[in-house]
RNA sequence: GCGCCUGUAGCUCAGGGGAUAGAGCGUUGGUCUCCGGAACCAAAGGCCGCAGGUUCGAAUCCUGCCAGGCGCACCA
């Protein structure tokens, strides 16, 4: 019960000192001391500047007017009038009229034994109120390998995933799988012509084939599994049949390349279910009845414009063939009726226009526009030592994301794929990914992670490891900074979920390691002092467990060597 | 032409209305009798693209311009 108590005062340390400010101004009024006038909300704020404590209130600036008085002078009445608690030890009056809190060694040692007892759960929380979220990313199409950029949209989308579930979000990670169209026809005649071709047929390649490589391999794996039996074939029957085993076999493949990279996926949703089902008409017959679809020359087009759009789209062409976008629609109505809170879809910057066209499309489907969010990943560049690897596309000359992975791991490529903010162009060095130094961050956390395991492991040969912690006897400015470092996880953790920013998690781990090296450098763990050894094994095995928790989150893996 | 993203230290980037704009790398100079030196500390380095506006306060919000990237299909 005490200890609930405590981990509560904990995460809602911001809520408390908002309270406190809000009872100040209450009883300040009471008392005669402040006019009569209506108190806002109270934003607590993290001062940038360290020297100003560890939270800040604005609410003597914003309020200044309304209570008549200047700033500064309602803020030292706030102060005045401020309720006594512990854990607060410093309170005052800053700047234009900022009030800033210092939190007290007491309360910080509660945040060690809060991880202490929560272990790896430590700054979960139900922010998101069980909402159900359905994120889709990647969504390659099956007809090759994945490119880089696919990778960061994994790793980004599973971090993400990872992020929801640990705030109370109920998530769903799928994989749109765009297995039908003309580039499906044109992969399955490109691997038959290969096919053909390494089993020394004369054959003539189609003219936008895709010519890369790959498609040899894919070739190649039929002949070895099947044999030339389907030379014997019409071209039209052999590329039939391509286009389902060939298929497959890149399916697999994907799927491969995913887990390897540490990337389930809860549903593998296949575009063509919905071209061969009647979700389509059922769909624009729905829409229809909402008055959001009318015929013209020729073609069924979506009332786009009633959104705001700048122009009508069609969904079924003059041909009678839907356009993508129809099937889009019938697809997110299918997400709709599966009764999601929340669709997340992760695309390339290069849809940006496609938008709010899907979003308009949403409306019209009878829900809130917002219920689709879209993420818009900025490219990957890929580099060598500096020096951009050229990649073309016409030819196929390409990086694979399997090749990627590969060379510099898995740990180094989720890791480098987060730290940016989804909106900006991504370099990625191969070189620098796979050094093993301090240039490159990944091994600077996974360092500071398996250095914590060396201590214990001495401590434990000490036998130093057994005593009850104390962890009053921590009071050193490295100790409490390292503390203060454990204690804003919470807040990392619902920003990463609010703004939709694994990075935050790679920033925040960068920041953890280094604030335990500062610590290690300053303070012995094990030491003649047994009580004080005590205390610093658990700081240093909670500092430990915050980045286990961190580096679970960013699929990277903890090691207790290196 | 219209739209989206970006422009912050030599380089790569954080910063989602707050105080003296931060981090990593690089540069320069330091720190090891002891738990992992893949570490730590310090210094130098900035008209936050430019110009207006909004307000107590703007790198942040609005408008215009400049530069780079990407879009503007009965393609997917």
């Amino acid at each position: 019960m005490a200890v609930n108590a405590i981990i509560i005062s904990m995460i809602d340390i911001r809520v408390k000192l908002a309270r406190l400010v809000e009872e100040a101004l209450k009883s300040a009024i009471a008392k005669g001391a402040l006019s009569q006038f209506e108190v806002p909300e109270v934003q607590m704020e993290r001062p940038r500047e360290k020297a100003h404590g560890d939270w800040a209130t604005n609410i003597a600036l914003t309020s200044a007017a309304r209570a008549k008085l200047p700033p500064r002078k309602l803020a030292e009445t706030i102060v005045e009038n401020l309720p006594v608690d512990a854990s607060v030890s410093g309170v005052e009056v800053a700047g234009p009229g900022f009030i800033n809190f210092r939190l007290s060694n007491a309360w910080l040692h509660e945040v060690v034994r809060a991880v202490d007892v929560e272990g790896e759960s430590f700054g979960r929380s139900n922010f998101g109120g069980g909402l159900k979220v359905n994120l889709e990313f990647v969504s390659a199409n099956p007809v090759g390998p994945m490119h880089v950029g696919h990778g960061r949209w994994a790793a980004v989308g599973d971090t993400l995933a990872n992020v929801f579930s640990a705030t109370g979000h109920d998530v769903t990670r799928e994989f749109y799988i765009n297995d039908y169209g003309s580039q499906m026809n044109i992969f399955a005649s490109s691997v038959a012509a290969r096919y053909a071709e390494l089993l020394g047929a004369e054959v003539e390649f189609p003219e936008n084939g895709y010519r890369g490589e790959y498609i040899r391999d894919i070739a190649r794996e039929i002949i070895s599994r099947d044999g030339d039996g389907y030379l014997s074939l019409s071209t039209e029957e052999r590329e039939a049949i391509f286009k389902e085993t060939a298929y497959r076999q890149v399916l697999t493949h994907i799927k491969k390349t995913l887990h390897t990279m540490g990337v389930d996926f809860d549903i593998w949703f296949s575009e063509r279910t919905i071209h061969e089902s009647t979700e389509i008409k059922k769909t624009i017959d729905f829409l229809r009845k909402r008055g959001y679809i009318y015929e013209a020359e020729g073609a069924t087009w979506f009332k786009a414009k009633a959104f705001g759009e700048e122009k009508d789209r069609v969904l079924i062409r003059e041909n009678g063939e839907p356009t993508y976008f129809a099937a889009d629609i019938a697809y997110h109505k299918d997400k709709l009726d599966r009764g999601y809170d929340l669709m997340i879809d992760i695309w390339g910057a290069d849809h940006h226009g496609y938008v709010a066209r899907m979003k308009a499309a949403v409306q019209a489907l009878g829900h809130p526009r917002d219920k689709l969010e879209v993420i818009l990943g900025q490219l990957v560049n890929l580099m060598r030592g500096g020096e951009p690897v050229r990649m073309s596309k016409r030819t196929g000359e390409m990086v694979t994301l399997d090749e990627l992975v590969d060379e510099v791991g898995r740990d180094a490529v989720r890791f480098l794929f987060l730290m940016r903010s989804t909106d900006t162009a991504l370099d990625f060095d191969i070189e620098l990914a796979k050094e093993k130094s301090n240039e490159n961050p990944v091994y600077y956390v996974q360092y500071a992670h398996a250095r914590i395991s060396s201590i214990l492991r001495y401590a434990a040969e000490e036998s130093a490891a057994a005593n009850k912690s104390d962890y009053s006897l921590l009071n050193e400015a490295p100790e409490l900074d390292l503390i203060r470092k454990i204690a804003e996880w919470p807040e990392v953790l619902e920003g990463a979920a609010r703004i939709r920013s694994p990075h935050f998690l790679t920033r925040y781990a960068h920041e953890l390691a280094s604030s335990f090296h500062y610590f290690y450098t300053r303070c012995r763990v094990v030491t003649e002092d047994a009580a004080l050894t005590a205390a610093r094994i658990g700081l240093v095995k909670t500092a430990q467990t915050l980045l286990r928790i961190v580096l679970k989150l960013l699929g990277v893996s903890a090691p207790e060597r290196m």
